[in-house]
DNA sequence: TTTGATGCAAAGACTTTGCATGCTT
DNA sequence: AAGCATGCAAAGTCTTTGCATCAAA
């Protein structure tokens, strides 16, 4: 199928630097297939953050015959290979992982019942703002890695 | 962020406001059972974050006759009432959820394996106190909940 | 005594894996 | 043409549930 995709004003929706899956791919020395890159550009245009089986329903609207278990090898090789990222919040009573093709920094909001939302724009940047130069990578070299995802566990009755 | 927690400096592994365990459910309405008040207290004693197995592999050694549905079943009555939260994020490879039972605010790591550490004292703190007053009350009513967990997503090369 | 929790085991949900076939390079 | 990904299905984990028994209030 083509690679023509309706235009969306969000620029949190799309391909990184505008590629194509396929030049994405190359870049990362992954074979190229069908199945790939109608999950990779099914990850990158939805706004949720969906599991392996709502990606599953999304991609077998443009080809049925899609397994199950080609989403999951396919997340597992975007996530290797840092195209995506596991969220890794299950919703309760469903053990379900959740992905976001989403690299650049931004700030989720988890709330109760497992969902996870990104924060609105300008709020989400004024918290990333907030954050004092260099905390980041002190809180990493704590804790002996590169990368590094940070939860604020909020108390319920708090009021700031 | 206005941290409104006077006292106490490092209260993280003990039981709320010192109680017992059994006046902790009293005020729940909780009824107080052996297997229960082992789980609780070792899910506050401990540092960690740990899953309903290693949980489980804990209070084995006060009670060997403890069964791990006990457990799950007590970790959801206890995210029920909130006396725990469910940090929900899977070790790679394995889909077990983590607990803990820290009712304040605080910051946690989360590493690329799964594991999920607390930020250490001064950067925590620092890094709460940065967040903009009001903030975490917007994002929350943006999302349409009371309390909210947020992740912020950094860049693996990102510098601040 | 009444109510509800426990322990066991089986069922359920999500994810991973092995192998033959087919497609990408 | 060679090598790797796919699809199918089965196996593997983690979690939940049904039921008889037992403990807490």
């Amino acid at each position: 199928m083509s690679t023509t995709n309706p235009s969306t004003a969000d620029d949190c929706c799309q391909m990184p630097d505008s590629q194509t899956a396929r030049a994405v791919f190359a870049e990362s020395s992954i074979r190229c297939t069908r199945p790939r890159v109608l999950i990779y550009e099914a990850l990158c245009k939805t706004k949720s953050h969906p599991t392996a089986e709502e990606l599953h329903q999304t991609v077998r609207q443009s080809d049925p015959g899609i397994s199950l278990a080609t989403i999951y090898n396919t997340l597992e090789l975007l996530v290797d290979h840092s195209l995506a990222r596991r969220i890794s919040n299950r919703c309760p009573g469903s053990g379900a992982n959740r992905y976001d093709a989403d690299q650049s920094p931004h700030v989720h909001l988890v709330l109760d019942d497992g969902r996870v939302v990104d924060a609105p724009s300008p709020l989400g940047k004024q918290l990333l703002d907030a954050i004092p130069d260099g905390l980041m990578a002190k809180l990493a070299k704590h804790a002996g890695v590169d990368a590094l995802k940070i939860e604020i566990v909020q108390d319920s009755h708090a009021h700031n």
